[in-house]
DNA sequence: AGCCTGATGTCATCTACTGACATCACTCTA
DNA sequence: TAGAGTGATGTCAGTAGATGACATCAGGCT
């Protein structure tokens, strides 16, 4: 056993997640946090970079999922089809726990700085994402649009996922989104 | 004549501008640009919630001017048609300057919570363009679909407006990227 | 002349965040 | 096995963004 309790880390997510909840994201201090996990904030600040972070950091890890995803997709799909492959992988990670999904999105929605921390996260796969398809030899403009008419279906279809009172998938959620997006778009 | 000169606020904004380029967002502090405008710091967040909503506040406008041209589109266009022209009047707002324009992409580019900022501006007037076709009878979540796709539509086509090389309208661009996006969609 | 108002300044304070340095259980090596 | 090295953490001091409370004062109103 070593001098700490291991897993610092952990314990300052859940401990930061459950106070945003309980108290809000701005009546919430680093130290608040710092204490319920045992720890000092200046090592809250070792593990994430802002307070907001506590809540994001593992967003890297679907960006990547949804990359390899999309990198592996088989050449003769078509470019929105690469896409909603790589939206599954990622619906893959979170689609598992909706309670989970429910408590981060209401502590999200509930602050302006959380939702701008989101925005980023997301227009940051969507560029992962387009130029993931670029090196597929997909034109310029068309992967930015691509990845980005993604991230929206992807955005579109959470949100009523996580609202749904019933069960519902997410993929299937993403894939009514993607066909309603193409009905959306046909008609001139 | 007044106690002080009249217009803190747009100097303010040109001062904040003006430093941000020249040092970079971080370096710059916001009594810096106080000192440049001639008042205080506390004077400066009288004007501005913080630091960042200086390059920002007046996206409100932009949100406003395409929401209206939204309501007073013709209910024979079809959605997208709707959402169009409404981007078209966001674009009559910027499209004329586009060296102030390129100035203020090139400072928010350059640093991650000012691309947080713009992201949630850009939300902001994505969900308020669902609202009004909401408004105007179309499903919810076509409505929402329909905005965010609009809005990446503009993101994508105002990139490329402003790292064009030639003269390059904002309208073309959009109703370019507008197609390109039909023409991805079409193809399943 | 005296009062009111609104924009601003001043001051105090909170809190997020950062750099520098200390500490100490554990590990590796001579 | 002693001693050096390592890495995660604590401690402390400091910067800067942001906010509340109160003071100030030119100009307008009565």
């Amino acid at each position: 056993m070593g001098r700490w309790e291991p897993g610092a880390g952990d314990r300052l997510r859940e401990a930061a997640l459950a106070l945003y909840l309980e108290h809000g994201f701005d009546q919430t201090m680093v130290a608040d946090i710092a204490d319920r996990a045992g720890v000092t904030a200046r090592t809250f600040f070792r593990y994430f970079a802002d307070k907001r972070e506590v809540l994001f950091d593992r967003a890297a890890e679907m960006a990547e999922k949804s990359l390899a995803a999309l990198e592996a997709a088989p050449a003769t799909m078509s470019t929105l089809e690469v896409v909603a492959a790589a939206l599954d992988a990622a619906a893959d990670l979170i689609g598992h726990d909706r309670e989970l999904a429910r408590q981060r999105h209401a502590v999200i929605m509930a602050n302006a700085d959380l939702r701008e921390r989101e925005l980023i996260k997301l227009a940051h796969m969507s560029a992962a994402l387009a130029d993931g398809l670029r090196q597929r030899g997909i034109d310029d403009t068309e992967a930015s649009l691509a990845a980005e008419a993604g991230s929206a279906v992807y955005r579109v279809a959470f949100e009523r996922w996580v609202d749904a009172d019933a069960d519902l998938d997410l993929r299937d959620a993403i894939r009514q989104s993607f066909d309603q997006l193409r009905a959306l778009t046909a008609s001139p």
